[in-house]
This record gives structure tokens, sequence and C-alpha cells, in this order.
DNA sequence: GCCGTTTTCGGCCCGACTGTTTTCAGTCG
């Protein structure tokens, strides 16, 4: 049995609920919290140091008891002090922490009052009326916590970060039209550019900031006003999405918007350097007393506690901070690095463009290349194209190229991995291509063990350029499927190979960790659309922010280089 | 429960809004 580092994530989690509701010490309910984060995050798994013998309290928050605890749940599958727990409060209580309205405290009363476990004990209580007769629940929260039961499961929801932009823009050109907006932009998240976002928080600077709240509770979007004070506002949209605002003087603004982006973990980390120093950071400005050194900017805050700027998608308190006060944080990549695009289909197969339209595109972009990777043969749903086909298709991109200028049509294809690992085409027409872009298309159900020598043994295959599709989930829909990354990342470094990041906004496969990952070991990305049209061409901004979370840098993506040092780049030995 | 360039004990990030209080607890971000 392999134990996941998400898993024990979610039993410490589930610890940290229970001594909550327990009213246990704070401090020690964060350390479940803050290790359960760090396990989240962890490029590695922890099973796997484990067998490496690491010793687990070199982790930043563990400790020699939580690394006992991870030990024996990697073994056991099982944390006896959560058993333990459980006896005392039941595990249910903690679904209901999920409703608004409902924190450990009142969850509590509840359970000793009216002993409600759970979401249908607590409807029974409300229908009744007994809920009223506990001292602290009035008829305002009655009404909040019936609301907040029906929407648990749909506000849960993370909204996908392409989903959230147009959104996002609407409110900020909303919001530009008053005049008394001096500054606005949307923090949280969004502007770490996770790809999914949970809230909209936005930033506005102003000193007029009663008359900003009403223009915001007023927009035609808003379907509930969750609060409205004098200098923040919660609302719910048509769409589900809840929007926060904060309006802040203009003194203020970056230190609230740094406040405001996070991560949380990010922000503790860097108050608690501020506090060494005899500082305090809060979101009006950094302080010694009551004198307020910096919170015009970022970066003016950043700068009294001795740090770079960093980059919003770097603020995850992922090892950032130490970078920052060496000053060696990376150059992250940027869209405008970007010479091409190595992933995208025509009418051929099942785009809904010609060549000509997306080559078109390619240039409007300033590309520099584009490579068309049509489906192969085994995917008939996508019509994929036989060798014959190919054949043809590579003297048209022979003809175009002819007439092209300062534009290059690569000859490529997306090809299928079978389930035995051998590549979809023949090595006569293989080696007629510029480059092969390959991919899992069937059979995701192998187990990890099969399903990453099936990749490894295609590997193996001299004409296998890219890794396509390197984890097959789809956001929201549907999980990735069993592979050892790990293995297969010191493959592609050993065997000249390249992984692709999938820009698709559903897709993006890989994830921000895998990027990091793939730095660490030295392994080449390449940044792809897989357009099935010419719009979609512009969804690179999207692998690009992915790639900046994973602290990529120019130099890490090969689509950044010349066409002559892509084609070094891609050359295996 | 973790952690250490004032500490192995005593700290641990900080503030706004709501509802139900009648001066503040609870929740949220």
């Amino acid at each position: 049995m392999t134990i996941h580092n998400i898993e024990i994530a979610a039993k410490f989690n589930q610890i940290a609920d229970l001594l909550e509701i327990q009213g246990e010490n704070p401090f020690r309910i964060r350390a479940y919290r803050n290790a359960a984060r760090e396990l989240e995050s962890l490029p590695q798994e922890i099973t796997d140091m484990i067998q490496q013998g690491v010793d687990l309290t070199t982790l930043p928050t563990i400790g020699d008891d939580l690394a006992k605890k991870i030990e024996v749940m990697v073994k056991t599958g099982e944390i006896p002090y959560l058993k333990k727990l459980e006896t005392q409060v039941p595990l249910v209580l903690s679904e209901l922490l999920k409703v608004e309205g409902l924190g450990p405290k009142r969850v509590k009363t509840l359970f000793q009052k009216l002993n409600v476990q759970n979401a249908d004990d607590l409807r029974k209580v409300i229908e009744s009326g007994k809920l009223r007769t506990i001292k602290g629940f009035g008829e305002k929260l009655e009404q909040k916590i019936s609301a907040g039961m029906l929407h648990v499961q749909e506000y849960s929801k993370r909204t996908r970060l392409s989903d959230a932009f147009p959104i996002v823009e609407s409110f900020i050109k909303y919001f530009k039209k008053l005049k008394e907006v001096k500054q606005v932009e949307c923090a949280g998240s969004f502007r770490r550019r996770r790809e999914t976002v949970g809230d909209l928080d936005i930033l506005i600077s102003s000193n007029q900031a009663e008359k900003i709240i009403t223009h915001f509770v007023n927009y035609e979007e808003v379907d509930e006003i969750l609060s409205q004070g004098d200098t923040r506002s919660s609302v719910r949209l048509h769409s589900g999405i809840q929007v926060d605002l904060r309006v802040v003087d203009e003194a203020s603004y970056g230190a609230a918007l740094l406040y405001f982006t996070g991560s949380k973990a990010h922000n503790i980390a860097i108050r608690k350097m501020a506090v060494k120093m005899r500082l305090k950071i809060n979101e009006y400005g950094i302080y010694r007393g009551e004198e307020q050194l910096a919170g015009k900017t970022e970066k003016d805050v950043y700068k009294q506690i001795g740090l770079a700027y960093i980059e919003p998608e770097m603020r995850e308190d992922r090892g950032e901070i130490v970078l920052a006060q060496k000053n060696e944080l990376p150059k992250l990549i940027t869209l405008n690095d970007i010479k091409g695009d190595l992933h995208c289909h025509t009418t051929a197969s099942d785009g809904d463009a010609s060549i000509e339209q997306m080559v078109e595109k390619a240039q409007a972009l300033n590309y520099e290349y584009i490579a068309l990777t049509e489906h192969s043969k085994s995917l008939t749903i996508a019509h994929g194209l036989d060798e014959k086909r190919l054949l043809q298709q590579l003297e048209l991109i022979d003809k175009l190229n002819a007439k092209l200028k300062k534009f290059v049509i690569l000859k490529s294809m997306e090809v299928d991995i079978l389930e035995d690992g051998t590549l979809d085409l023949s090595e006569d027409v293989l080696k007629q291509l510029d480059l092969t872009v390959c991919a899992v298309h069937s059979k995701f159900n192998l187990s990890e063990r099969k399903q990453t020598e099936r990749i490894l043994r295609a590997m193996d295959n001299p004409y296998f350029n890219i890794f396509a599709h390197p984890t097959g989930r789809l956001i929201n829909k549907r999980q990735p499927y069993a592979i050892d990354l790990d293995k297969i990342m010191q493959a592609a470094k050993e065997r000249g190979c390249v992984l692709e990041l999938n820009a698709q906004p559903e897709r993006m496969e890989l994830d921000d960790v895998h990027c990091l990952q793939a730095k660490n070991r030295g392994v080449k990305i390449v940044i792809s659309t897989d357009s099935h049209s010419t719009s979609q061409l512009d969804n690179m901004k999207f692998g690009v922010f992915q790639a900046r979370r994973g602290w990529l840098e120019a130099k890490d993506v090969i689509n950044t280089h010349s066409l002559k040092e892509l084609q070094r780049l891609l050359k295996r030995d």
C-alpha cells in the first residue's frame, strides 16, 4: 500500500478540525495545518523519503512528534491519535465546519447542547425552532446557516483561472469608470495565477471608500451582499463566485496588495521576519512602533525586511524568501519569450482551422515557428492520420514553407503511445518528421507500474521527443492517471526527452510543483497550447502562468529558443 | 506542536465585519 502525501495531509487537517472543535491550543492546531500544507506542496513522496532514510524532521513544520505520526501512517495507513480523537468528537462534525457561518465554537455548542452531528441534524433543529433557544444563535445567524447549508457543495468548488479572467476583467472595467478609483487590481490566488481560484479579491486605492463600496454592491452581476463595512465588503455574484473588496489609501496600497495577494503561508513567513526585526507588517504598511516605514508599493515593503521583489506567482513559501534574501530569484519566463507553439491541430484531424489560418495567427503572435501535430491513426475518433495522409500533409507543408518568410512550419505529429509502449507510426515515417509529440490517449486506468513502464518503453524509441499530456488530468473533472513522474523525469533527462506543459485551461498538465521538480532535475519543458482552433493559440498565457508558478525561466523552456537552438535541443544522442 | 543570530521555554501574523452582546466572541480572509 502506498500512502500519498495528500492523504497524510488530509488526516492532519482532520486532526486540526477536531482539535479546533474541542477548543484546543490554537498554535497546536496551526502546527497540524502547517504540516498539512507542507506535505501538499512537497515535490517528493514522503513514502519514498522514508524508504531512502531521510530524516523527516529536517522538513520545515515537521518535528519529532509529527514525524513519528507520519511514519506510523505510512506503515499502517492510520494515525492512532486521530482514532482516539474520534472517540471524543465525531469526525463528521468537521463537515459542518464547511457551512458558512459555522466555525469550531458554534459547531461545538451545537454538538453539546443539541447533539447536532451532521447536516440532517442541523436542518431538524432549525425547523423545530430549537436552534434559536441557544444563547448566541439569533434569527440572522439562523438564516445565514440555513442558506450556507444549501451551498456547501456548490461554493466549495474552485473556478478555473481561465473562467475567472473575463469576470475579473469586467469588474476592473466597471471600477475604472469611477474617478475616485486611483488603483484597482485583483489580488488573491488570481494574481498568483493558481490554476483554480476560490473567490476573487479586488483591491482598490481611494480616499472615498464609502462611494467605492456603494458602487461595488450595486454591480449588476451581484446576487447577494454578504457583508458591507466601511473599508471592505463581500458579495456573491449570479455565477456563484464570491468577490471580496477592500479599499485602502494610496499610502497603503502596496502593503494591502501584498497582504491580499498572499499566499497565507508567504504572508506569515514575511510577517515573522518583520517581527524578528522588531517591525510589524499589516495591510496598511510596515511599521516600527507607530511610524510607517513603507506601504505605497510592494517593493518598498519587501525592501524594508531585506528582500528583493518577489513575483506573485512565487509567493507560496516554497523557498522563494531565502532566494529573495540572497537576491538570487529566478528571472521568470514571460509570454514575450515564447517563439512558437509545438502542439496544434488543423482540420486534417480534429481541429477547426486550416493550416494557413493557424500559420497566419501564429505569425500575428510574432512566432517564428509552429509544429503541426495531428493525431495518429489509432485515434479514429479524432480522425487520426495514417501514414498515407500524413505524407500528403508533409508535402503540403514543404510547399507552404517554400513561400513563407521568417517563419517555418515544423513537421510533426501527436503520436499515440500504444498500450505496449510502441509508437503508432512506422520508423520510416517517424524519421521524416522534425519532432514528435507523444501521448497516451487510451488505457488510462493501468496500474502505476504498468503505465510508467509503458511510457518508459516509448521513450526508448529514438524518435520520441516530447512527452505530451503527462498526467492526463482534466481540472474538476478527471483525476490524473497513475504514473511515476519522478521516474519519467529521470528517464527524460537521460534520454534527452522533453516534457510538455499543456496550456489548455482545463488541462494544465504539468502542475506548478511538477515544473519545479523538472527544473531541479534539469529536464526541459515545452509549453504548448494543443490548439484546435486559431483562438486557442492565445491560451499560451495560461501555460506561461503555470510555468512561472513552477519557477521556470526562459532557458528552461525549449520554445523560447530560436529555431536553430530548438533543433539542437530536440536532438537525441 | 514547532522553533531558536536576544530564547530549549515561551513565544507563535494581523485586522475587519457581524450579530448579539451591552463590551465582545466568533468567523473570515
